[in-house]
RNA sequence: GGUGAGGUGGCUGAGUGGUCGAAAGCAGCGCUUUGCUAAAGCGCCGUAGUCCAAAAGGCUACCGAGGGUUCGAAUCCCUCCCUCACCGCCA
């Protein structure tokens, strides 16, 4: 959430940002700055009437105790309650409806964001190995099923599409990668492990941006007022919510395992073969909470973090930066990791890294305390490390072998307990 | 699920209709004094919104959340959430 005080102050900035994502955005702002107008002058009124009341009701209390005639007043005061009424019916109004546009409108994108309009536009910052040399590669999901790793119709009959059942070494290999992941992220890279709930508080999918805009994107349960969570980040940077934390422990560093659920409705038929997609996936997901001054430089160490895992795993992949009009709805800036899949002959997203600066920390009010002694708002960041499902299907489609076997990177090895994967 | 108790500022904890944003203590900050690693005295010390060009200052709201009663609610009533204790059930 945007501070309405800087779109106040300085709306020619929060303009012309917002407009490298949509143009549209500048039309919200001027709508905005109109209601807030009509919202200050609202409870202006609404206060002036309360201190007219508050003052009279403590004349009534002392004529009352002199065992005074009071009914002049009180009649008054009467009066003024039913002007009340009314002045603050139409400031809640003018203060949700300023909300609800201040929830529904997106970050602003860093100064230096490359312009652009879709995924097209994404610059590469930096490649890491090579494509591996794979005549005739499979597909992960002809390797999988010859291999007897995955059941996709036993999966779509208990579930439906967009689900997956493991089984065997398959199920190992997931969770192999797993605690792989886990591992290398508290031992080599000093994040906290955090296990939490797969079902969170409607407040919570708020703080971190996914509703109420994309409510149709994910799981309710329990009639709307719990949903199952489309990522980690939604539970483990909401941990402390509400809450003014010590910057003494700055940068906080969680990783965590969870499955993503997301209902990915309109993206019928974009993507769906195999594991690419689903509905369910497994996530290791790495989140920072910093002070606004270090959260640049914790991107760039997230995003390392992240890629070290591919690194180990011996897989080529490059880094992209979103650009303006890519970038996810929360973020002021965001890198995508994507790793090699001969199956596919493309690049897979299995990781993307954003720094959220304050919009998320204001929408559930996470703040610290500065040096002045004045609370500040935290800058928030997250960032995959990795995708289970996407580096799943990397691991078989670069590992794969003439001989229809799968090798497996010495680094998961121990994770694994084979060097290969064969009938 | 049942019964009972309870949710007040960073913490502990008073406060059952008006002068309460809220006693007191602890913690924190500042000053003073004595001095050996501490003590005493004094003062300050919640959050947010809003008014003013701004500062100073004013006003408003907030005692778990939301509604109601009342001229006036931390205090009375209703609903919900949460915590604790015991009972029941249970991986």
């Amino acid at each position: 959430m945007l501070d309405i005080r800087l779109i106040r102050e300085q709306p020619d900035l929060v303009k012309s940002r917002l407009a490298t994502r949509s143009p549209a955005h500048v039309e919200t702002i001027d709508a905005i700055l109109a209601i807030d107008i009509d919202r200050r002058a609202a409870e202006t009124r609404l206060q002036t009437l309360q201190s007219d009341r508050n003052r009279l009701s403590k004349e009534i209390g002392k004529l009352r105790a002199q065992k005074l005639d009071s009914a002049d007043l009180e009649a008054q005061v009467k009066k003024i309650a039913e002007e009340m009424d009314q002045a603050s019916t139409e400031a809640e109004s003018l203060s949700a409806k300023q909300r609800e546009i201040l929830l529904n409108l997106p970050n602003m994108p860093q100064a230096d964001i490359p312009m652009g309009r879709d995924a097209a536009d994404n610059p590469v910052v930096r490649t890491h190995g090579e494509k591996p040399v794979i005549a005739n590669p499979k597909d992960h999901v002809v390797l999988a099923e010859s291999l007897g790793l995955i059941d996709p119709d036993r999966a779509t009959k208990i579930s439906g599409s967009g689900f997956a059942v493991y089984i065997g070494q398959g199920a190992r290999l997931e969770r192999a990668l797993l605690n792989f992941l886990i591992d290398t992220h508290t031992r080599e890279h000093g994040y906290t492990e955090v296990s939490t709930p797969f079902v969170v508080r409607r407040e919570c999918m708020v703080g971190t941006g996914q509703l109420p805009k994309f409510e149709e994107d994910m799981y309710g349960v329990d009639g709307g007022g719990l949903f199952l969570v489309p990522t980690a980040e939604v539970p483990v940077t909401n941990l402390h919510r509400e809450e003014i934390v010590s910057a003494a422990n700055f940068p906080i560093q969680y990783a965590a395992y969870t499955p993503c659920f997301r209902r990915e409705a309109g993206s019928a038929g974009r993507e769906t073969r195999g594991l690419i997609r689903m509905h369910q996936f497994d996530k290791v997901e790495l989140v920072k909470i910093c002070s606004p001054e270090q959260s640049n430089a914790e991107l760039e160490s997230l995003t390392a973090n992240a890629e070290r895992i591919l690194q180990k795993l011996g897989l080529h992949y490059r880094v992209i930066v979103l650009c303006t009009g890519d970038m996810g709805f929360g973020s002021a800036k965001t890198y995508d990791i994507e790793v090699w899949a001969p199956g596919q002959n493309s690049y897979l997203e299995v990781s993307s890294c954003s720094n959220f600066e304050d919009y998320q920390a204001r929408r559930m009010n996470l703040r610290f305390k500065g040096e002045d002694g004045k609370n500040r708002y935290c800058h928030t960041l997250n960032g995959s490390g990795t995708a289970l499902a996407r580096l799943y299907v990397a691991l078989l489609e670069n590992y794969q072998q003439p001989d229809g076997t799968v090798g497996i990177p010495e680094a998961l090895q121990p994770y694994f307990g084979a060097d290969k994967i064969s009938k």
